[in-house]
DNA sequence: GCAGAAACTATACGCCGTGAAGTTTAAATA
DNA sequence: TATTTAAACTTCACGGCGTATAGTTTCTGC
């Protein structure tokens, strides 16, 4: 045994988890970029070589890190989701949208770590740093096609989307959750990310705000302007 | 005299014209990461030094760097808004999206530059590193707008957004071109630039192939919806 | 009690931006 | 033409970075 339960191992979790924690710590004060090993060790009181021993590289670290912050994204709007009454869709779907704009304005450093050049040189590795937290926050989308769906399906009847045109792990997630949701429902759920992303990461990235004052209002003006185009009618 | 014409004029404007043309060509090879003062001045013969004699600081390269890139972006997707037939107002606007996504793709490294964290230390000088062709780009989606109005006026009826709400640099461009425009359509103009924005970051950063396999037809499909939001009929 | 592994440090290399000081070169002036 | 001056550029230096190598301490299992 000793794989579990030893003190050995005890610390060496502890120890990773404190690094993780400083370097998220770092990256909400000083932003991604302030995610650097010396500066870690520095605040641990170690030796920068010393994390070496934890994480093989410092892409590797931050692969973890975008996987648990990613993580975090995926589970704030999963919750507004699950909170939200099913029976008002329009009213589910707008409070999904603002979860996820709320979550990146309380997050920035976290957003873009997500979905930007998260650090200097990082390369991610094959398949994307977080293919399962990437999957969960499409799939949460695809909730939203599919609660819109019977409304909205008339205006996607000319779509030729197949189901080999997406990513199989996305479908091995979507598929037995929402067996009614045709492709062209997946292809609705991938534009309303990019839409709701353009917005927010815009905002995030400081591009809206040269453009107009309130980017509240904007947003608002969107979900308003979503339900609708799903041919649900606004709540009320 | 002597301010335009001279020896030692000419000289400075070439090897400045030098630098910003060799960090672009690092920037499209190796990612706006690869813009270095060093590496910039090695492939020159120099010394790094010797490029503060040109730029105050990288910052101030970075920033004219993404000036000349995004006064690209907004010259390509301006050149194809003017080439494309006034008279099919859905035609137009599609090839205007599609100019922007094609520059995009075919430019990575300038999109991430332009609307990413685009070099790792960089902060954007107040009022963002390229207003002017941001609101030129802005001014473009509200050619868009202004062309699907009459057809999408009745969608907006509800809304509250009064001039006061944008940016005046920006509407100094947008209200004398569009003088039949109200405060909601450039509120329409900026969210189906967050569309579009949204969308092709997405590809871009390498978010959307994890989900489908064809952003192409992915794109092609917001196309066709966003002219039927706007109450267009597609061309045909 | 001791072998061995795990955790960590020390040193070093090559990258980076940038400041200070010194040198060459070309223009301006007298 | 001779001298001053300023621009262009180099050299050296500092502190930051990731990380490879080698050495040291400390804990664990036999």
């Amino acid at each position: 045994m000793g794989s579990t339960g030893g003190r050995r191992e005890r610390l060496r979790a502890e120890t990773t988890a404190e690094i993780k924690q400083v370097a998220l710590r770092l990256m909400a004060s000083g932003g991604p970029d302030a995610i650097t090993l010396r500066a870690i060790a520095r605040e641990m009181g170690m030796t920068a070589n010393a994390i070496y021993g934890y994480f093989a590289t410092r892409d590797d670290l931050v692969t973890t890190l975008i996987n648990e912050v990613y993580t975090a994204l995926a589970d704030a709007v999963d919750t507004a989701w699950a909170n939200a009454p099913a029976a008002d869709p329009a009213h589910r779907i707008q409070t999904w949208a603002r979860a996820f704009r709320d979550w990146a304005l309380a997050n920035p450093e976290g957003f873009r770590l997500i979905y930007g050049d998260p650090v200097p040189g990082y390369q991610a590795p094959e398949g994307g740093a977080a293919p399962d937290a990437a999957h969960r926050v499409c799939t949460g989308i695809a909730a939203l096609a599919d609660a819109a769906w019977p409304h909205a399906e008339h205006l996607y009847a000319h779509s030729d989307f197949q189901w080999p045109d997406f990513d199989g792990g996305l479908l091995s997630k979507v598929r037995p959750a929402f067996p009614d949701l045709p492709p062209a429902g997946v292809a609705l759920a991938l534009r309303i990310w990019g839409h709701l992303h353009g917005l927010v990461s815009l905002e995030i990235y400081g591009h809206l705000q040269t453009q107009t004052i309130s980017p509240d209002k904007l947003f608002q003006e969107e979900l308003t302007q979503l339900v609708r185009s799903l041919g649900i009618k606004p709540e009320g």
